[in-house]
RNA sequence: GGGAGAUUAGCUCAGCUGGUUCAGAGCAUCUGCCUUACAAGCAGAGGGUCACAGGUUCGAACCCUGUAUCUCCCACCA
């Protein structure tokens, strides 16, 4: 059979997933194993693959493969979410270009469009997860807005509003006028802005007195609110003011007069020392107003236009307003200075678009009467935050959560369950037949024409917060948890949930407020937060910067094998990860290495007496070389099985790549290797054969969740096996008891000794095929890797002598010495100048161990196997000078 | 404004309770090799005042204090 030079990543990848689909080996059904539960952050429906998606389901999916190899029963929940607002905008800026505007539109038939653009587009990001190999179970794939996913929704609505968790009142909310929505606390950004802060003169009313001036100066950042002024404060302290008690000023462009107020809010030493108060449009104008009763001017419509109430400027964008008032406050000559600074100001978390402090009817949940568990329960590390630094954040978010704004006024999400009678009555219902018999007690004279359901939809987040919950069993919060199904009782709670630290308070928290809430018990166990993925300047990837390449692109490029090595090459948890394409590069260099040595061990001729005509012995090299590696590989999977265990993923995934390509193939398979005999590959002993090709398949299968595809087409190419015999179902390795440690020394010190002698072939320009002699100066005659050293040194002999070697090349080991007889003549210079420099660095460190033994304080205090090391160090050094100078004697 | 974390080789990072020749790994670099598994490779080599300044200690990359720089999170300063 004829192998490919290069691994053809292509081909398997499609084969393999096909195959593994096929055969359901995604598939999870409770049964008697212990489950292994990951449920996926689910994408944005609307989302395509990004490099953020990329790491994170990588990691997933190496979790998933590894559980499920491990013996449990591994299931991972697909899924997508609804996204309002995002989705939303998507969908209505999709009808603007039909020429649709949402506006003309009644609600069903824009949710009609809307589930129309889910069913063509919903499902492209899942498509994209199989091409990186992900194993989820796809029957199980949820959608968050799917039918009893929302009524579980509006289960949890109802049911924290019977136990008195959410209130509806008129609030100052974060308002996103591209969204035309309210949005939460944590979804708005905050950005530093260069801005012009502009002093504005308002006249005072009534300046006959002398003593008065004529007008004070205010500074602001957002003009165009100033048609909203009601009122000017100052800080009843400050005595530049002190005059102004009892006055009013003009404001300016609507000649609005205003009283000056006195407040101990406002900061004398900030701008002016004066504030125009503007009760609709921030929230501590807002606090202001209702303390002095002051009147609340909305200028703003919900889209960010100025509002008729505004007087001035009606119509107009609230950023071009901004520039017109600054440009008509200048020629009125009321603008005393504009400062450049730099302030924070909010963007929308999905929209991008600046917030709007706005003051509007919402729907809140009273946070701190339902957050303590998931609180504690992090703290007394029940859910335990990966890597630890986040449990601070995390514990400063939730000891200072503030209630949360859950309406939202859009079309796309589930539809809050409050119904009205139009006469001030509310009730909370899941349908409007219990509407009408609940308000039928409240209300006599009920006209059930009257009844309105809330228009609004709630967020997003009060929907996937269920998300471990409902993903297994959409009707438990209705059912009681003493009722959940199979599924939920064996799934729940989940193992590992893998997501970005940016969500941790949007969803993670509040996914363990509401486990705890409904399940009494918490979501899940783990929590595996990934950085950010940047670029090698450090920015975020990011469509609008082009940063970010394409996954599948990558993918094509470098395989998906190549890709998730790559990705994870440079990833330790909670770390940002500098991607660099390169790193691809080392991933499918490393697929291809892994290939070449299947290649190798394929091409191998294997000596059955009766074919072949010889019989091959086995030789002593190779003997020893199949025992030690036996033990490295046993050493080394520990030390990987451990990173695993502390979820150390780049660390388990490095470990891996060096047993593979430093162990086996740059010592074990140069071991191993029949010689050639006359241009021809000599065969192999069946023994040797087959200790290699367990091996093999022993490192498939660690590799295996890194790389599933060609661990999967090479597992299949090195025998015929049966239809289900699939390495993404075999068993992990399991580790050797006992160790044999000595041994495994012994072999790095022949590693040692062989990198000498090729370091000795190339400075002194010797081929690697002249064979050379080593011999070692020492009591004993033979050691178990003599065999090997020779193979892999390319010796004629190895051999012990007792006596010192003359004229030889000769160099230490630890305090053993060797020589290496050469035909030509060593140069004395050259020689005498590198055991010099040996001797110095000797003496030196002899030097400066003795000093520490010498310490009487270090004797008196240090742990006895710390002085014993010590003392060791200074005999060995005290030998190996003693050697050097002998060596150098007979040069001299 | 408050808080958290970071700073170790050109790059990305390990370095656990201070002590093993402790200053490491991978990549990149340099030198020599197209050696019949692999040039997407092989062999070898070089490379660091552990951010800076003090302190504690017999002993500090590690503990303490301060400084600088960076990142992130939180926060209603016009």
């Amino acid at each position: 059979m004829e192998i490919a030079k290069t691994y053809n990543s292509a081909q398997a990848e499609q084969t393999w997933y096909r195959y593994w689909l096929d055969n359901k080996f995604f598939k999870s059904t409770p049964d008697h194993r212990t489950p292994y539960t990951i449920v996926i952050p689910p994408p944005n429906v609307t989302g395509v693959l990004h490099m953020g998606h990329m790491l994170n389901n990588t990691i997933q999916d190496v979790l998933i493969r590894r559980a499920r190899m491990l013996g449990f029963n591994a299931c991972w929940v697909p899924g997508t979410d609804h996204a309002s607002i995002a989705t939303e905008a998507k969908v209505v800026a999709l009808l603007k270009e039909q020429g649709i505007n949402k506006s003309d539109l009644s609600r069903e038939d824009f949710l009609k469009h809307a589930w129309g653009w889910k069913e063509k587009y919903g499902g492209i990001i899942l498509e994209q997860l199989k091409k990186l190999g992900a194993s989820c179970d796809w029957d199980r794939t949820r959608f968050t807005m799917e039918e009893d996913l929302s009524e579980a929704v509006i289960d949890v609505f109802i049911d924290l509003y019977k136990k008195g968790h959410i209130y509806r009142g008129v609030r100052m909310v974060n308002w996103d006028p591209q969204g035309l929505t309210a949005v939460s606390d944590e979804e708005v950004i905050h950005k530093e802005a260069q801005s012009k802060l502009v002093y504005v003169k308002y006249l005072i009313a009534g300046t006959e007195a002398l003593e008065i001036p004529e007008y004070i100066t205010i500074a602001t950042t957002r003009p165009e609110t100033i048609m909203g002024d009601t009122a000017v404060c100052v800080n009843p302290t400050d005595e530049r003011y002190t005059l102004l008690k009892g006055k009013n000023v003009i404001v300016p462009i609507v000649n609005r007069v205003v009283p000056v107020i006195f407040d101990d809010y406002v900061d004398k030493e900030f701008g002016t020392g004066t504030l125009k108060v503007t009760p609709a449009h921030d929230i501590n104008d807002f606090n202001l107003g209702q303390r002095h009763k002051l009147q609340t001017i909305d200028v703003l419509n919900p889209n960010g236009t100025i509002s008729e109430a505004a007087g001035a400027y009606v119509g107009m964008d609230r950023f071009a307003c901004r520039k017109q008032i600054i440009k008509d406050l200048e020629e009125k000559g009321l603008v005393s200075k504009i400062e450049e600074i730099k302030n924070k100001v909010g963007y929308s978390e999905r929209t991008n678009a600046v917030i709007e402090p706005r003051l509007s009817m919402q729907w809140f949940l009273k946070m701190e009467n339902v957050s303590k568990p998931a609180l504690d329960n992090v703290l007394n590390g029940e859910i335990k935050l990966i890597p630890e630094k986040f449990i601070n954040t995390y514990k400063h978010w939730m000891e200072n959560v503030h209630d949360w704004c859950i309406s939202r006024q859009l079309w796309w999400g589930q539809r809050i369950p409050a119904w009205y009678d139009g006469q001030g009555n509310t009730v909370i219902c899941k349908t409007r037949e219990e509407a009408i018999e609940l308000l039928k007690t409240k209300n006599s004279s009920l006209n059930t024409d009257n009844i309105q359901q809330d228009e609004d939809v709630l967020d997003t987040w009060f929907s996937s917060w269920l998300w471990p919950i409902t993903v297994f069993d959409p009707k438990v919060i209705r059912n009681g948890k003493a009722n959940a199904n199979e599924d939920l009782k064996y799934y729940y709670p989940t193992n590992d949930l893998v997501t970005a630290p940016e969500i941790l308070f949007f969803w993670v928290a509040r996914m363990a407020i509401a486990g705890y809430e409904w399940m009494g018990e918490k979501p899940f166990t783990n929590v595996y937060l990934t950085g950010i993925v940047r670029d090698k300047l450090g920015r975020k990837m990011s469509k609008s910067l082009g940063n970010s390449p394409d996954p599948l692109d990558l993918i094509e490029k470098y395989g998906a094998d190549g890709v998730r090595v790559g990705m994870l090459l440079c990833s330790p948890a909670g770390n940002d990860l500098m991607f660099d394409e390169s790193y691809c590069e080392q991933g499918r260099n490393f697929a291809n290495k892994v290939w070449n040595a299947f290649r190798l061990i394929a091409g191998f001729e294997v000596a059955s007496g009766a074919l072949s005509g010889v019989e091959v012995q086995q030789s002593d090299a190779q003997k020893s070389a199949i025992t030690w590696f036996e033990n490295k590989l046993s050493e080394q999977l520990e030390i990987i099985n451990d990173h695993y265990s502390k979820y150390r993923m780049s660390d388990a995934l490095m470990a891996t790549y060096k047993l593979v390509w430093d162990d086996f193939c740059a010592w074990y398979l140069e071991a191993i290797k029949p010689d050639f005999v006359d241009g021809k590959a000599q065969p192999i002993d069946k023994a040797t054969y087959d200790a290699t090709i367990g091996y093999l398949e022993s490192l498939l299968k660690i590799m295996h969740p890194w790389m599933p595809f060609i661990t999967e087409e090479i597992w299949h190419l090195l025998k015929e096996r049966d239809a289900k015999d699939c390495i993404i179902v075999a068993e992990w390795p399991t580790i050797k008891s006992d160790l044999d440690k000595k041994q495994l020394a012994e072999f790095e010190v022949s590693k040692e000794l062989v990198a000498m002698v090729r370091n000795v072939r190339a400075q002194k320009q010797l081929s690697p095929k002249e064979k050379l002699e080593v011999i070692e100066k020492s009591e004993a005659t033979r050691s178990y890797f003599d065999n090997t050293i020779i193979k892999l040194a390319n010796l004629s002999a190895f051999s012990y002598t007792k006596e010192k070697v003359e004229g030889a090349f000769s160099f230490q080991i630890k305090t053993t010495e060797f020589y290496i007889p050469l035909a030509m003549n060593l140069n004395k210079e050259d020689e005498i100048e590198r055991l010099t420099k040996e001797l110095e660095y000797n003496k030196g460190f002899l030097k400066s161990v003795q000093t520490k033994l010498s310490n009487e304080k270090f004797v008196a205090n240090a742990k006895p196997e710390v002085i014993e090391v010590e003392r060791k160090k200074e005999s060995d050094a005290l030998s190996k000078i003693k050697t050097l100078e002998e060596q150098l004697s007979v040069l001299n």
